[in-house]
DNA sequence: TCCATAATTAACCGATTAGTTAATTAACTA
DNA sequence: TAGTTAATTAACTAATCGGTTAATTATGGA
């Protein structure tokens, strides 16, 4: 995989990293604070694996401080998803309309009652 | 890969998919239009592997014509990334910021050179 | 200096992925 | 009915991925 888009969604298409991500969104963190929520499940050599993908991807950012590694969200890599994103932005927008004409339904039907009345959702 | 948005996440990062999506983006089309532009890189096996694999993320969906298959994009499955990606919202947007900021001080040093004055575009 | 802590590296393994070729299905057409 | 076109399925392979355990590096503290 040689181009840096397809590493980018590469490395979001993992519920743990997409998990050490969300905690990063609160704060820094170094690699074992990070990995403590994981550590039932895999082994610390696993979760320096999976940083280095998010790190690669240009998701997050690695210091050093002594014998820690306090990473932090990096902006950029999701830019790039976002602005890609942006070409397919009257496709998304479209399902956006569905749910909220979905949700008028839904209101209509509680106005009503039981009736259970509701206009075609397209 | 159990849950829909790791799958979503895994069928864009491919860049064959990705350029799929761009020529749906334009329209219907075929399976073997779709193929096309790929049929000296690979086989027709493998595009219809690589169409299965964006059909089963949400991307695309498939209908029946006679011995063809339209194919057209489905918004709901980009939907679920922007939605994931709104929660990272302040950090991409703090990109963008930095972009503007970078933007400026070439605009600053166009003016001191060539007297380029201009409004910043937004 | 010696030990504990934080993290990484190395070597390995099974499952999945992305591709192949060959065969097959399904629909139209002469 | 026989042939052609569109697409899929089957069976296989090489490379990558996500994990493991064991060993190693680097730093701070008693």
């Amino acid at each position: 995989m040689p181009d840096q888009l397809s590493q980018t969604f590469s490395a979001l298409a993992d519920p743990t990293r997409r998990a050490m991500l969300a905690q990063l969104s609160k704060g820094e963190a170094n690699v074992s604070d990070l990995a403590k929520p994981f550590l039932k499940d895999m082994s610390l050599p696993a979760i320096t694996k999976h940083l280095k993908v998010l790190e690669h991807a240009g998701l997050i950012t690695k210091s050093r401080d002594a014998q820690w590694r306090p990473c932090k969200i990096n902006g950029e890599g999701l830019k790039d998803v976002v602005d890609w994103m942006e070409q397919y932005r009257v496709f998304w927008e479209a399902s956006f309309d569905r749910l909220e004409a979905y949700l008028k339904t839904v209101v209509a039907k509680e106005k009503k009652g039981k009736k259970n009345v509701r206009k075609k959702t397209k």
